[in-house]
DNA sequence: ATAGTTTATGCAATCGATTGCATAAACTAT
DNA sequence: ATAGTTTATGCAATCGATTGCATAAACTAT
């Protein structure tokens, strides 16, 4: 049972630990430039206290070894922090893992707007039965703030979470009896606009894809109602399918739709995912879009463009989306309590809806 | 010019700062329960010098006050780091973002095999002209080792940082003469089976769509080559497009092709969002897939499967991907010199490129 | 009762920075 | 020459944890 002598031999040419050539810190530089690490920090801090000649040796010496600053010691000494937390949560029933184009456009907004701040952004996917998780990013001092990318079906764990005093925003809607901070777009009138548009195209039979238990849909599916209403068309629930937001439940949903045997000229999905699959799987069928179904989308993905038919879609605002995230953290990081930020959508419209 | 007193009396009971709340720490702890930090300290890490008595007690208060650990402080006594920073290279250029899912993917892959491993992910969106700024990620403590997505050209950059001892380990392929170290699928072997299907489905003239500068591209190419040549299929530079990998790309290349007025009845695109836009184009200008030109995509993206026709691709073996990427980079952290690693990849066959 | 051992706890140094205060050296005004 | 001021630098405490060593208290063996 010894090991065979190969694998000693194999790699020890490999092991020059990185443990072992240590990182220099303020006290070399001191010691080489002949002077105390007092002198080498208000130097690099620029400080006028110290001679100017003394400052550009300390400067020159620091450029030349590389030498960088320990932001642990200093965020330490200086009880600072420039870490913002994003959290993403995935679903742990269906284990299934984030695949819309929308989260990595919004995650990218907000890595810039952070960015621009100067502060850094520590990703973190969670569980979403334990949103809990999240807070500990910002208990254990890692992080000042948290952004949560996805309300989804967990209202009362969000608002334990603010009640506790931990800095966070939500990338969603506004519900009711809220006690964390939401940043999103106006819902109800993006809904509103896709069915109106629809309408406005003499269509008068638009089915809806969305799961109306997330908030964000719902208020979709408010402005959907609200659009028949105004224009004086019926709703009728065989239109509505809770489409979840996968592939998948693009294709379940037709399916679904087909199947209850119910007349239908359009479609409003809630995401411009949902809105591809539902147009292929329509096609797969006979359907072809617009002619047989004006469909109209959600988020306008980089995608969208190049899709065939190019989609109608409501745009949802990313940069603006990412700038109000990350404003709204920080000023809630530095005490202040801010209201919910409502970003204005847009209608887009291409060949997916044409008359 | 006085300030309205509207705005000076609007939001005074906001600003309980944050900062004056402050965090609770072991000191307050230790106060409460009548022992010393010391003592705290060894509670919580369940040391067996202390009395059980004692640390049961000491752990009920810290739970029942809900005190976190300070990881900063922590980190900088033991001298330990549990942050690995990932970094996306933008093209400065154009100032183009990241679109394609295919790194979202990778991205959720990474962070599942970071968070299994007990480990933070710091992500950074760094100019592709100025990849060193993802060394100052390491050189100030703020990570202890760099994975990098996205290779483009930028070979020498990261032969630099290698030499400097970074800890870097870079999604992309292998070159000749490289100092740092890669993580990868098996791209000449993908390119490969991608040309060999259509081959043996009759294909002659397989258009090439993807920017060869880009090492992965090239490496895809090569095995392109090498199966027209074990086919005895002569090569047209003609069918060979440089499209970059944006949705434009896609729709440009199929222009271009067009133009040359060359004859193709195949198409390896580089990528699925390449061979999407294209397919959507080629149908845009009346030629059908599979029926008129078969196609082949890259990277087998969740969208692929319900994309009309469904796509048939080459899968990049994504969870391996992110396990590779992240034991790798913590094993040079460690200071140990792995050699690259290269992933398998798999031919799945669907309808795009059906006879 | 005494010496030796075991158990449980605290003191003080430490991680790598920053900064208030003290002070030496150089300069200025008389 | 002397006293006061300015300039430049270093000492030592500090941020919030951990841990080697010292030591008090309790226990054990004679």
């Amino acid at each position: 049972m010894s090991k065979s002598p190969v694998s000693t031999t194999s790699t020890p040419s490999h092991t020059v630990s990185a443990s072992e050539q240590k990182r220099l810190q303020m006290a070399d530089i001191a010691r080489l430039a002949g002077v105390s690490t007092s002198t080498v920090s208000r130097a690099l801090n620029k400080s006028p206290l110290i001679n100017e000649e003394t400052r550009n040796r300390i400067e020159q010496l620091a450029r030349s070894l590389n030498y960088s600053i320990n932001v642990g010691a200093q965020n330490l000494r200086l009880k600072q922090n420039r870490t913002v937390a994003v959290v993403v949560p995935f679903d742990s029933t269906s284990r299934q893992h984030l695949s819309d184009p929308f989260f990595l456009s919004i995650l990218g907004s907000i890595a810039d707007a952070l960015t621009a701040k100067g502060f850094d952004m520590l990703l973190t996917r969670v569980d979403a039965e334990e949103l809990d998780a999240a807070a500990q990013l910002f208990d254990t001092g890692r992080a000042i703030g948290v952004i949560l990318i996805g309300q989804w079906r967990h209202h009362d764990q969000l608002n334990q979470m603010a009640a506790r005093r931990v800095p966070i925003v939500v990338w969603g809607a506004q519900i009711p009896q809220q006690l964390y901070v939401t940043v999103g777009s106006d819902n109800v009138a993006g809904g509103f606009l896709a069915t109106e548009h629809l309408l406005l195209n003499q269509r008068r039979r638009i089915a809806f894809f969305g799961d109306t238990q997330l908030p964000e849909v719902a208020d979709r599916f408010q402005g959907y109602q609200k659009a028949l209403q105004q224009y004086q068309i019926p709703f009728d629930s065989d239109l509505v399918l809770p489409a979840v937001f996968t592939e998948e439940g693009g294709r379940a949903a037709v399916a679904e739709l087909l199947a209850r045997d119910v007349r239908f000229d359009a479609l409003f999905a809630c995401s411009d995912l949902l809105a591809m699959t539902a147009i292929n799987s329509f096609r797969e069928r006979g359907l072809t879009t617009p002619q047989d179904i004006a469909v109209v989308g959600y988020d306008d993905i980089e995608l969208a463009r190049y899709f065939h038919p190019p989609l109608s879609t409501i745009r949802q605002p990313l940069v603006a989306a990412g700038e109000a995230l990350v404003s709204t953290v920080l000023a809630m990081a530095d005490g202040q309590a801010l209201p919910p930020v409502l970003l204005s959508t847009e209608l887009v419209v291409r060949q997916s809806s044409a008359m």
